[in-house]
DNA sequence: GCTGGCTGGGAAAGCGCATTCCCACTGCTT
DNA sequence: AAGCAGTGGGAATGCGCTTTCCCAGCCAGC
């Protein structure tokens, strides 16, 4: 990777490295207009490219994002990543990519990564865990991250807090309003459906989907009504489907719950998931069962039967992690990021059928 | 953004930065046992992160691979991120990621941000455009690409080689067979069907587009068909269902095509789309009309009626493209990377019916 | 016992750039 | 006309690390 350096631009300009430096790399000096196109000249038949590296290092900033992930192929992360990639761009820095796949260990990694890229800031998507197994990783992940902003490095966590994770100066939480909105579309949904309802988890310890359990069980309560049933599975598609079977061995065995069923899956990808397995087992929906997700893919929205979720602005989250880390400036009120919004949306899905 | 730094362990272990330089970050000569074990345990007790740009700045060379993707919200492209990813991985080397909206102005820039960061290689996903309005951006985006590989970097593009890009040392190109493919695909829908076919194309000059166009036309003239009208629109998801609802009037008013349509859409995301604006319009899907798509994505496979399509191994385009361009080992036999290959793959939005 | 070849550690020279400090020169003021 | 601040350019230093080169000590061999 050898390309023409600031000396080379120099030297051909017949000026010093430090005049080339500052009429090519913003200098708070400017040089003699003369000079500085006879510079700018040189470079470009030079085809001159500042080496980013050697700038970092003698500034000590690299202009570098670090975002983390558990797999930029779900489509709630890419929706995430687009909103960082834009709001990075608007701050003419370029983001670096860790995928994880959630464990803790990883993403510990993945900061130690970035900062010895010296990333200038790092953007953690995707739900903090609790589970036990990953207690050690946890504090490690913590610890890391704890170093990294002592250094001055910027920290922003979408949804929860790394579990232990002091807060340091620079280490900013987005908070995403799940067990609040979850509520609202349990209250939604009972006032619809008077059967019972069953919740298609994650794994527990999983904040994100702690949470939406939990705000779930609340607003069922506030209307009234029982808790729901909890099913565990795996946090994505697959754990959707496998849980999706389950349920509509139970309802076509009629039984309990014969009258169908009320399903809230914790994410929209897991409720595709459940949702295709009822149908491979011959069930309808919303006839033989109403579904509702979380999330509002994008990419899931032409889905039939239009599914029922919480419209969370996830490239908006993304966005605003970013700038949540982004050097405060002058013009900046300094006012903190205004806070996330979900809205509950009820499609086809959980439409009221023959009940 | 300050850290401990070698020097320092190096005073703490007793020994000269060279000697830390050489035990803590591989070198070829290893110092004995016990000062290795000093150093270590320097390094550790200081939290010891190396700079990675100094590292970069001093081996010319920096771990970093470049990613230029169109949108990475877009699930066909995030599949593709997936496997550029998990490569690179395999090689220990960070992903650093831009977006350009598949503007070559915006990829030249992205190439030239990735060379000033000195990346290893660049990978270049989506589809090049031979506009004429691209005319000159593509030039630069040649010239740029160009100089970064006799700069000894490598470059790989997923599908069509970069217009006007000579081919030098270090250039790679993952062919993807969508001309064959899409050939192979209308000769099965042909087989199926014999009512006319309409194809929903991005706008002309996306290669990627143009490719599956030709292919479709010639499967169907091999299948002794007349070629297919062809419906131009923005390559994605909106730009398949404002053609979905110019065909949904069609259809709806019966006329030549009174008895049903043949569709084909250039990628899933696509025919999603006017999937979605046929059936607003009211029309069945495949009563009314057959719809196959391209690509596969794996977030669709759920989409009722199921889509057919072309089954495409994204994820390993991107792994192999990564691949292509990491350095050659010793146990490397030279062999160039395995040719891609797709599959016809027929669902229920194609089934024979009331034809 | 002396030399020649090794081995293992340190000194030092960059890698490409930003930046501080210094200096020559200009154009004022008094 | 002498002194001054102010301007604009260059020399030099350092960012943190790798790597070459050098040198001291060691062993084997004659």
């Amino acid at each position: 990777m050898a390309a023409s350096t600031l000396t080379e631009v120099a030297r051909l300009a017949g000026v010093s490295p430090a005049t080339a430096s500052r009429v090519l790399n913003g200098s708070a000096r400017k040089p003699g207009k003369d000079i500085a196109e006879r510079v700018r000249q040189a470079a470009d038949s030079l085809g001159y490219i500042p080496n980013a590296q050697a700038q970092g290092l003698a500034k000590s900033s690299s202009g570098l994002i670090g975002l983390i992930v558990h797999d930029i192929a779900d489509p709630y992360f890419a929706a995430i990543a687009r909103g960082v990639q834009e709001a990075a761009r608007e701050q003419r820095r370029m983001v670096l990519l860790a995928t994880t796949g959630g464990a803790p260990g990883e993403e510990k990694e993945a900061v130690a990564a970035f900062a010895a890229r010296r990333a200038d800031s790092i953007v953690i998507a995707g739900s903090r865990s609790s589970r036990a197994e990953d207690r050690e990783d946890n504090a490690e992940l913590a610890a890391e991250l704890d170093r990294y902003c002592r250094n001055g490095g910027q920290v922003a966590v979408v949804g929860h807090p790394v579990v232990g994770a002091a807060a340091p100066e620079g280490y900013h939480v987005v908070a995403v309003p799940n067990q609040e909105l979850a509520a609202d579309l349990a209250v939604e949904l009972a006032a619809r459906w008077d059967g019972d309802f069953v919740i298609i988890a994650g794994p527990e310890g999983l904040f994100t989907s702690d949470d939406r359990v939990r705000g779930f069980q609340e607003g069922l309560t506030r209307a009234g009504r029982g808790p729901a049933e909890v099913l565990r599975s795996s946090f994505n598609r697959d754990g959707g489907y496998q849980a999706g079977l389950q349920l509509a061995a139970r309802i076509t065995a009629g039984g309990p719950d014969g009258g169908g069923l009320g399903i809230f899956a914790v994410n929209d990808v897991m409720a595709i998931g459940a949702a295709a397995a009822l149908r491979a087992e011959g069930l309808r929906i919303p006839r033989d069962a109403r579904i509702a997700g979380f999330d509002d893919i994008e990419t899931l929205r032409d889905f039939r039967p239009a599914l029922s979720t919480v419209s969370l602005p996830l490239e908006d989250i993304g966005r605003l992690a970013t700038r949540a880390t982004a050097p405060r400036h002058a013009d900046d009120d300094g006012q903190p990021a205004p806070p996330v919004t979900g809205r509950v949306t009820l499609r086809r899905s959980t439409e009221a059928a023959a009940g």
